[in-house]
DNA sequence: CAAAATGCTTGGAGGACTACAACTATCGGA
DNA sequence: TCCGATAGTTGTAGTCCTCCAAGCATTTTG
């Protein structure tokens, strides 16, 4: 990075590596309370990760397997955890034979919807902050690039 | 929840809301790509927890296991990995011979200088605010309550 | 229709944790 | 000085992934 010149775009960018070093340590100590509370509710995170990805909507184990990256395998493994204390089922699909969809069972969207809300509940310290400084905060990571540029895996379509 | 009558607050807690959620949304999209830099430089994730906790000054493995909640034979194998790949190393305590320090060496300072300085980069997005926004926000999420106020167990003093 | 591709599962292997029990060395207080 | 407390290690065991290779059923393609 090129040293500026501009003095104040040096207070500024080190104003913006010390706000984001702070969030970020705070997302460190929440995401840790997260996982306990998952925990608490005998989920691991990637249980957590797969109950979300199924919630809304039935899906089949390949587009569970594109969106996440794995092999095939894991997704098996995964959703035979779940499968197992009763949370998802594995549904056939109803215009290829080949493929199952993996729905939430009842139980799953009842402990689901608790978790959810739970994991999006805005920490208490979060009320601390001006309105001002939430927006800020919003607009600020809202408008964040993801991803980085880096291209998505394409496979096909994904139903 | 009880439904605030002050409209002022109703506005606070949805922008809390909303700047959680976008948080949230963010964290889980980067995370993943945080991981990979970790990755492509060959640490798991818990390798580069345990930097972060030495890079400042050596520390106890006692004083480790107390941060991270853990049992000691897990700092033992943690510090071992370090050790191994030759990033960390344990010294004697000066005063205390029962106890030993872990300090990153020149290859592991080298290394996670490298690291920290992608995984705290700060989004591009960040620079768009004002720097007495972005010292105003650092210095609230600075002071936002860790651990929503459970307990941490005290464990003596730590070294 | 035969061949290639696709969806999923099974078996096997290995890595990354994580704790518990047992043990050594040292410290610290009565 | 002696004994309980503490720091750390080793051995063991178990969980949670994670991939690869192989195989079956079905779909798609030339």
């Amino acid at each position: 990075m090129v040293v500026p010149y501009d003095p104040d775009m040096a207070g500024k960018e080190r104003a913006a590596r010390e706000a984001w070093r702070a969030i970020f340590d705070f997302i460190v100590a929440t995401s840790a309370e997260r996982n306990a509370t998952l925990g608490r509710a005998g989920l691991t995170p990637n249980d957590a990760r797969t109950l979300a990805s199924i919630a809304p909507i039935p899906r089949s184990m390949r587009s569970l397997a594109d969106e996440w990256r794995c092999d095939a395998s894991t997704v098996t493994w995964m959703v035979d955890r779940l499968e197992a204390r009763g949370l998802a089922e594995r549904r056939p699909h109803p215009s290829d034979r080949r493929s199952r969809l993996v729905a939430l069972t009842p139980a799953g969207h009842k402990l689901w919807s608790r978790i959810e809300r739970a994991a999006y509940q805005p920490p208490r310290g979060l009320l601390a902050l001006s309105e001002a400084d939430l927006r800020a905060l919003r607009g600020a990571v809202m408008n964040l690039p993801r991803g980085s540029g880096r291209k998505v895996l394409e496979r096909r379509k994904v139903r």
